[in-house]
DNA sequence: CACCTGACAGAAG
DNA sequence: TCTTCTGCCAGGT
């Protein structure tokens, strides 16, 4: 082997690892139930990337326009819509179509519509 | 390596 | 309750 194929096979694995994090951040994501909705840290803890909340954002935002993921279930902290523009639109319609309500504030509701995975369950 | 940026989160004021 | 500051992590320049 040489020195090269060496570094070519460690960059590899390290993006492998790298694709199997984001499945797993998509799978999590995928799994939010109609009318539920998740943090970006909860949606990281939940991949198993605890600590990781940027990154689940940081992914999301680079989203393919039609992409079939439920991305409007994911929320910043405390309910609050983190997205600007006609994406923090789109995330209220689509949200509101499925029966989340928000209060006041313009946060979701999270007693009535966080997502507890197992919780009780 | 230094420095910046961001669909975050929590603490402070 | 709202704004600002800090800590954080991954990527980009």
């Amino acid at each position: 082997m040489t020195r090269d194929s060496r570094t070519h096979a460690r960059r590899t694995s390290a993006r492998n690892a790298v694709d199997v994090a984001h499945q797993r951040i998509f799978a999590t994501i995928d799994a939010i139930p109609r009318g539920r909705v998740a943090s970006y840290g909860q949606v990281a803890a939940e991949a198993g990337l605890a600590g990781r909340a940027r990154w689940v954002g940081r992914l999301l935002s680079r989203l393919p326009a039609h992409s079939a993921l439920p991305w409007h279930r994911v929320l910043g902290a405390g309910g609050r819509v983190s997205v600007g523009g006609s994406a923090a639109r789109e995330q209220r319609r689509r949200l509101r179509a499925e029966g989340v309500g928000f209060r006041p504030s313009g946060r979701v509701d999270l007693a009535r519509h966080a997502w507890r995975p197992e919780s009780a369950g």
